[in-house]
DNA sequence: TCAGATAAAATCGCGC
DNA sequence: GCGCGATTTTATCTGA
């Protein structure tokens, strides 16, 4: 940033919409742990849940990896 | 937890409402992300940025426990 | 921590044995850098190197993951 | 990169070498955070601790770079 | 009170 | 050489 004459109502238009999305993002929090709570309450055990889901997110992340190292081989070849 | 007879089915339904839950976090982190982007193609400073929203936050949570703690009071006050 | 009548040699102590550490830890660091330096000087593709050692360590941590969850399933059952 | 005759086997020798100084790096940051619990059971306020250290490194950066400048200072002087 | 999960900040390497 | 994106590191927060 190099100029001064920055729009200082621009900025709080920013930080606003920021903060908004920040909100919305500590509500989905809350209800993420609501629903812990309430599995819970139901008789699951929240560290076995917790753990499910990681396995569950590991395998889609190394699906996507798989597929990103794939791509890069493929330009790579491209490349021969 | 002491019972085995939990319906896994329902479960399944716990599991999947997190994870969609979690998807729609990760969405909104990405729509913070997007704003500051272009907030920094703007000609803002991200550091700054979050600096400033990290003080309004405090100030925030400051009167927010301010009020509390005066409702305490209120309350004692109605006691006497 | 409530006394004051902490040993503040023994803080140093602390702080140098920390300090001594974060020093090998660079160390280590720049020598990562420096064998990917070579490597790329040999004619490998960094971005290609990291995604497989990225892969690598997946798989090495879902095993882990996936050991642990059977012990939480194990302890599970003999609470039934 | 533009050639494919690259040496499969030197890439092994290469990654092994990455994922072994890896493992020391962890080792090492595992180190630490030991250092950290064991000056946290004898007392010690970990945050306060890490300011402390943080503060320490930003005065040798100092230092290193005023040294840099005067360097640069003298060997400017040698070409007058 | 503590470890473990999550979020924020700093750092680094790559491409333009 | 510099900004951008990715990775790593630090700090905060939550739950046991």
């Amino acid at each position: 940033m190099s100029s001064n004459s920055v729009d200082a109502g621009h900025l709080r238009a920013f930080l606003e919409r920021i903060e908004r999305l920040e909100e919305e993002k500590r509500a989905i929090t809350d209800d993420i742990k609501e629903v812990f709570a309430e599995a819970k309450g139901t008789g699951y055990d929240v560290k076995i849940m917790r753990k499910i889901i990681s396995l569950r997110r590991m395998d889609r992340e190394k699906r996507r990896e798989e597929e990103e190292i794939l791509e890069l081989y493929l330009a790579a070849l491209g490349e021969v």
